[in-house]
DNA sequence: TAAAAGAACGAACGGTCGTGCTATTTTGAG
DNA sequence: CTCAAAATAGCACGACCGTTCGTTCTTTTA
C-alpha cells in the first residue's frame, strides 16, 4: 500500500480512556474526576493518559463532549423514529426516563450543571450551551407537536420544556435518594396529568 | 454568681466558622471545601479552624446541618405565620422561591444532595436524612391543605410533593444556567397551571 | 534497512490536601 | 494578680494533585 494510512493507534485508546472516564465522572463528577485515578483505571501511567488531552481541563471538556453525544445518541435518535408531534415527544421523555433509570442518578451531563453553574470558564461555557442546546431540541419537538394540533394551540414552548426538565430533574433527585422505583413511579404519574393539561 | 459560666468564646468562634464555610459551599459545595482555604478565609491557621471539628468530614457535617437550619429558619418559620391549609402551602413555596433567589442558584443543600447521592457513609446519611425530613414537611403541609377541602380529596401528598420538588429544582437548574428572571417567571407560571389542577 | 514519528512510561517538580504534634497566646475564674 | 485551661499558631508528615521532561519501545515512512 502507498498511502494506507492505517487507522492509527491513539485515538482508539484515547475513546478507550474517555470511556472509563465518563464512568468514574458519572459517580464523582467532572470535578471529581482526578488523572491519577484514572490512568490506574485504565491500567496506563499518568502520563501516558495525559498527553491525550492537553490538560485536565481539556480532559474534561472531552468527557463532557462525550456524554452529550451519548444522550443523543441513546435518547434524541431513538426517539425520532416515532411519528412527529405528541407521540415523538412522549418516545423523548420515555428515553429520557430510561436513560435516567440505566445511569441510576449519575448522569455526567446534571452533575456537570450544577459544578459549573456558579463559575465561568470553558467548562461553563460548555455546559450552558450543551443544555441550551438540549433545551432547544425539547422546544422543537414540544413545537411540533403544537403544530400537529396535538397540544394546544396557546402552549408556550419554552415554559413546556421547562416543565418537563424539572420533572426529570426529580426523577433524578429522588432517584438517587429515595431509589428509583419510587421516583419513576410518580415521574409517570406526573407526565400523565402533565400531558393531560396541555392537550388540545 | 457561683456558677456564671461566662459564654466562651469557643463556639462562637466556631459559629463564625460555620458561617465563612457556609458561603464557601454554596459556591464550591462541600466536596470542595477545603480547610486551608477556609482559615484563609476567617483568618485563622489551618490547625486553628481543625481544631473545632476533629475532622474534615465532621466539618462538612456541620456546615450541612447549619445551611438545613438556616433553610428551615428562612422558610419553614416564616410560612408558618400564613393560614393552614393551602395558603401556608403557598407560602411555604414562596419562601422557598425566594429562598432561591436570595442564593442564586447556590444552594448548599441541593448541591449536597447532588454530591453524595451516589455515594455511602455519614454525609450520605446526613442529606437523605435532611431531604426526607423536609419532603416531610412538605407533605405535612399538603396533608393540612386536604383536610382543610383547599386541595381534592384524593390528592396523593406524596405525589404532589414530588411535583412540587420538581419545579424548585427546575428553577435552580435554569437559574443558575440561564438566569433567575427567566426561570422564576417560569416557575410561577407553572405552579399556578399545579395549583389549579389539584385544587378542590 | 535507516530514519522519522507516534505512543507510553517513569521519575520528578512545586503545590495543596487533611491531619497530627508541640508551643504559644489568650481567656476567664479565684 | 495568678494560674490553670482553653484557644490558636506553627511546623512537619505523608499522600495526592496536575504537569513537565527525558527515555524507551513500537510502528510507520522513505
Amino acid at each position: 500500500m502507498t498511502t494506507a494510512t492505517t487507522p492509527a493507534k491513539g485515538p482508539a485508546t484515547r475513546e478507550l480512556i474517555l470511556e472509563h472516564a465518563y464512568e468514574l465522572a458519572r459517580v464523582g463528577g467532572l470535578e471529581g474526576l482526578s488523572i491519577g485515578t484514572l490512568a490506574a483505571d485504565v491500567g496506563m501511567s499518568k502520563s501516558g493518559v495525559f498527553a491525550h488531552f492537553g490538560s485536565r481541563e481539556d480532559l474534561q471538556l472531552a468527557v463532557l463532549d462525550a456524554a452529550a453525544r451519548r444522550f443523543m445518541a441513546r435518547v434524541l435518535v431513538p426517539a425520532l423514529s416515532a411519528p412527529r408531534g405528541l407521540p415523538r415527544l412522549r418516545a423523548i421523555v420515555a428515553q429520557w426516563s430510561e436513560w435516567g433509570c440505566e445511569h441510576q442518578s449519575g448522569c455526567v451531563l446534571l452533575t456537570a450543571a450544577g459544578e459549573y453553574d456558579g463559575r465561568e470558564g470553558p467548562l461553563h461555557d460548555a455546559v450552558v450551551a450543551q443544555q441550551a442546546g438540549w433545551r432547544g431540541e425539547l422546544e422543537k419537538g414540544i413545537g411540533q407537536a403544537i403544530a400537529e394540533g396535538h397540544l394546544r394551540a396557546d402552549t408556550d414552548p419554552a415554559q413546556l420544556a421547562f416543565e418537563i426538565y424539572a420533572l426529570m430533574l426529580g426523577l433524578h433527585h429522588d432517584a438517587g435518594l429515595f431509589g428509583f422505583a419510587q421516583a419513576s413511579q410518580r415521574l409517570s404519574a406526573a407526565f400523565e396529568r402533565l400531558w393531560r393539561s396541555w392537550q388540545a
